[in-house]
DNA sequence: GCCCAGGAGCCCG
DNA sequence: CGGGCTCATGGG
């Protein structure tokens, strides 16, 4: 039975089609990278969306654009209060307020092109060393902000992979990442899309009260019934 | 009303 | 090093 990892990556690109995430579909197509505008912003929405629901982002990102609030130079003006009001609706107000802050006197510390150019384990643990930003979020900037190429692994990623049987319930971030990548070629869109590929099965059906009679992935799964 | 969202920091053994 | 607690709002 074939079900390493790029196995079940071709199960759902085949199942769900190109997600399309974060942001501009095609920009691997157009452009090299992205412009420093839609880095920010995503650096903003990798903080945002931590342990939150994206719509509830979307809101707080409009928010904040509506009050001219999505540069560097605005959140660094810009009181903790105010942000806080403005980002409400994405939870953890006052938390993701004070990480903004943060995040803007870092970027005002190094520049996107500076971040942009630096090696990938240099940047890692640069953006590990800011407080607020935890494996994840880190990950997410570097894969979809810089495009490098590293796997982001989530909450979803790990219940799907722990089910399967490709990793176990208590391994660690570190391990089920170099677990993924070691048995895939390293390439920024593939990574981007299986990620995206992963939240989507996971909210479909890899739910916390699994569908297991409707998923694609039951041939492959250890836990299927 | 309850459950859960594209986590991270902190404290504690 | 790993488990438990806290942070908070909105949609199903």
């Amino acid at each position: 039975m074939n079900s390493s990892f790029f196995h079940i990556y071709a199960i759902l690109l085949k199942e769900y089609g190109p997600q399309g995430w974060w942001p501009i579909g095609t920009v691997y197509r157009k452009r090299l990278s992205l412009t420093n505008d839609e880095k920010f912003e995503i650096i903003v929405g990798a903080i945002l969306t931590q342990n939150t629901a994206w719509t509830n982002v979307e809101k707080a990102l409009h928010e904040l654009r509506r009050n001219n609030c999505l540069t560097i130079k605005a959140l660094l003006e810009t009181k903790q209060e105010t942000l806080a009001q403005y980002i409400k609706s994405s939870g953890y107000n006052n938390q993701k307020a004070e990480r903004l802050k943060i995040v803007a006197q870092f970027l005002f510390q190094y520049s996107l092109e500076e971040l942009q150019n630096m090696d990938m384990k240099e940047l890692r643990a640069l953006l590990l060393s800011v407080k607020g930003i935890g494996p994840e979020t880190a990950d997410s900037i570097m894969l979809y902000a810089f495009m490098k190429p590293i796997f982001v692994i989530d909450a979803y990623t790990k219940r799907i992979m722990s089910r399967i049987g490709l990793c176990s319930k208590d391994s660690s971030y570190d391990e089920l990442q170099a677990a993924i990548t070691h048995n895939m070629e390293k390439d920024t869109e593939n990574y981007n899309e299986y990620h995206a590929l992963l939240v989507e099965h996971a909210k479909r059906y890899c739910r916390t009260k699994p569908l297991c009679e409707e998923c694609v992935l039951k041939e492959v799964c250890m836990k299927r019934m």
